[in-house]
DNA sequence: ACAAAAGTGTTGGTTTTACACCCATGG
DNA sequence: CCATGGGTGTAAAACCAACACTTTTGT
């Protein structure tokens, strides 16, 4: 055995932020000011404090970065990459995490000033360090668990209409749902929405129901993707 | 900010190596012969080599803990636990790995010559550091994988019949499953399993049909867990 | 009145479940 | 012949996709 085993290693988090904007999956992405991979775009990340719990690093680097607090935000663990030669400037681990956010208007970066971007998944490529894999896997488990979990509720403001959640399906699944047979859906499946009495008429047309998020945590019957 | 943000750790990998023995799903446990927590049972690990990929690393430990080569066994990356005091000794962050393998008569360990032995799930508990809580997503991960994908088999010989399948299926679950529909399910589940065309009267009464994993990777329709 | 969005009813097809029934072996 | 496990048939119930139709607003 030669392997040297006590290996010390520098521990990031780096952030996929994803939120439904114009109809389509975008991802927050920051512009490199500093080697390596400086002018590149790259997933928002950084190192982990100390005495810091991974999950709260992630949320001080959203915080930092989006403006916003972390109540009402989801936010998952996504997975860990540690390959040795990753990062040129030595061994560093970093834990990814997955977080979703509705489309906020004000006070979110994305305003460029930052050097921060909303840019659609779909034309997201060429980013700095394996940040194209991570972002690719957190696309994909959004993806998948809007299928068996009430998630995509995390893409929308608190109280949204079906016809808003509906929007969110379709632009993360980049395919039409038929309207009638999703509000049926969405309405009978114990615990995804809860009508909160309100009605709204922001989207045109016959006023909307407004719904909460319910109290599941898994949706049965799933909404299948076929 | 006060926070340190250069932060260094020790990195480790833990093994949730999950089997299915005796009608029940069962974990591979060591039980620790150095302080902390000596003489406690703990999930089997190690420290990951200065220039060793993380899953190389989980694939390393999982061959010394079993003698097994880690050909056909499944070995998926599971989640990270870094909490800062989670290990009296220092920062350390362990990346936690879940492994699928068939019951296997004879070589592992668990022949309780190296002080590792297979526990059922139900059973184990006041394992070392947060190993319940590791123990526990394996599990769960475990259970909820099985719904839409072929992994079942993967706690099967490389040949089995659709009621050793099912069985499987009978203990991560622990529920009785209409050995007569889950038979059709799985054979019309385009992917799942191939026949071989041998069969075997290895569990008595009529001869069984021998399978082999199918190529898919995701099931369609999934094996609902109601 | 008309367009646009919300929501309900209906229908025919597929899927699931429960269970009756037949098949092939060992003892 | 009987016990045991393997596998098929079938009918009732649940579920789902497609789409006609009604409701309620803004202009």
């Amino acid at each position: 055995m030669t392997i040297k085993l006590v290996s010390v290693a520098l521990v990031t988090v780096d952030l996929v932020v994803l939120t439904v904007r114009d109809g389509a999956l975008a991802a927050l992405l920051v512009r490199r000011g500093a080697a390596p991979y400086k002018g590149r775009w790259a997933l928002p990340g950084g190192f982990v404090g100390d005495d810091e719990d991974l999950a709260d690093a992630a949320g001080r680097e959203l915080e930092e970065e989006t403006g916003l607090g972390t109540v009402g935000v989801h936010l998952e663990q996504l997975r860990t990459y540690g390959e040795p030669r990753r990062d040129p400037r030595g061994r560093v681990v970093t834990v990814a995490y997955l977080a979703l956010l509705p489309d906020l208007p004000s006070p979110v970066a994305g305003t460029d000033a930052s050097g921060a971007r909303w840019t659609p998944v779909a034309t997201a490529s060429r980013l700095a360090f394996d940040h194209d894999r991570i972002l690719a896997d957190g696309v994909e488990r959004a993806r998948a668990k809007l299928e068996y979990t009430p998630l995509a509720a995390a893409f929308c403001a608190p109280e949204f209409t079906i016809a808003e959640l509906r929007h969110v399906y379709e632009a993360v699944w980049g395919r039409e749902l038929d309207p009638r047979n999703f509000h049926r859906k969405v309405t009978g499946t114990p615990g995804f929405v809860v009508e909160t009495g309100a009605v709204t008429t922001r989207n045109g047309g016959r006023p909307a129901q407004l719904y909460r998020r319910g109290d599941a945590v898994l949706l049965h019957p799933a909404m299948l993707r076929p």
